[in-house]
DNA sequence: TACACTATTTATAAAGATTATAAAGTAAGA
DNA sequence: TCTTACTTTATAATCTTTATAAATAGTGTA
C-alpha cells in the first residue's frame, strides 16, 4: 500500500522531469510512512542517520518540489513551522458557475472543521460536504474576451 | 456599522480588563476598517503616520491580546506570514441527520480553501458552501436511551 | 483632581523558520 | 562513457515573531 503510493509517487516525479536523488526517495519514503505531518526540521532529524551530510535546504527545496508537482500538502496551522502531508487520493469539486464544469481538488485540512464543529456545536460529527464556485478558465478567457 | 463594531469591540475589551491605549484603539480601528486581512507588518505601517514611536512588539502583542479575548481571528494561509481578521458574523451550520435541527457555527479558517481551490483548479473562485453532519446532543441522548 | 498600582509601550536583542548563493557533486540521456 | 543541467551542500542572509527590561501611561480610588 505504502509502497505502491511511494512508487507511484516517484513516477509522477519522473514524468515531470524531476530526478530523483536518493534524498528526495528518502524524504517521500518518509512522507508516505509518516502517520503524523511532519515539519522540515522533524523531516530533517528523522534522515540525519540515513544522510549524516544532508542540508536543512536540501528538505526545504525538495518539500518544495513536491508541492508544485502536487505530491505533497503545505499545512499552516497557527504555530510556527509548516507541517507537511503526502497527498492522498480525497478531494473536494470545484464548480464553475457559468458552464457546470467539475473539477475536483484536494485538500487535506477539514478534519479541524468538523473537530472544530463538533466541538462547538455538541454534535456527533459524521461527515462534512464542502464545494467551492466560481468561473472556471475557460469560461473566464471567454468573459475576457467578451 | 463599523462604528458600532469598534465600540462593541471596546466594551467587550474593557469588560475582560483590558486597558485601551491609544494604540489598541488605532489597531482595532484599522482592523474593523480593512477590507483585506491584513498582516502585523501591514497594520504597523498603516499606523506609523499616527504613532511614529510604536513598536512592532506592540502590534504583535495587542493582535494576540485581541486574539486571547476572541476578538480577532488568525489566519495562517501558505505565505509568510500570519494575517489577521477582525471576527464578524459569518457562519456555518451543523446539521443533525436525525431530527433537522440546524446549529450555526464559526469558522473563520476556509479562506484558505479558496485559494488553495483557486490555484490548484485555474478557477476564478467567489464563494464556497459547507455544511456539517451529524447527531445533535439530544437525538443521541435519546438514540443512547434507546 | 491627584495618587498609586500595575499593565503597557518602547527599543533592542534574540530566537526560529525559511530562502538565497555559490561551489562541488551527481542523475540521466546520448 | 561523456556531457549537461539539475541538485546538494554549507553558509549566510532574510524575515517573522517573541523575549527582556526600563520607561510610560491607564484606571480605580481617596
Amino acid at each position: 500500500m505504502s509502497e505502491l503510493q511511494l512508487r507511484d509517487a516517484l513516477d509522477s516525479l519522473k514524468g515531470t522531469g524531476v530526478r530523483i536523488t536518493p534524498q528526495r526517495h528518502a524524504i517521500l519514503e518518509y512522507l508516505v510512512g509518516a502517520m503524523s505531518h511532519p515539519t522540515a526540521d522533524e523531516i530533517y532529524k528523522a534522515l540525519e542517520g540515513k544522510f549524516p551530510n544532508m542540508s536543512v535546504a536540501t528538505v526545504y527545496n525538495n518539500l518544495r518540489v513536491f508541492r508544485e508537482v502536487g505530491l505533497v500538502k503545505e499545512l499552516t496551522y497557527g504555530d510556527s513551522s509548516s507541517r507537511f502531508d503526502f497527498v492522498t487520493t480525497d478531494h473536494y469539486h470545484a464548480i464553475c458557475e457559468d458552464c457546470g464544469k467539475i473539477v475536483d481538488f484536494h485538500y487535506p485540512g477539514l478534519d479541524e472543521v468538523e473537530h472544530l464543529a463538533s466541538h462547538v456545536t455538541g454534535f456527533k460529527v459524521n461527515n462534512h460536504r464542502m464545494e467551492v464556485y466560481g468561473t472556471c478558465r475557460d469560461c473566464e478567457a471567454k468573459a475576457g474576451a467578451h
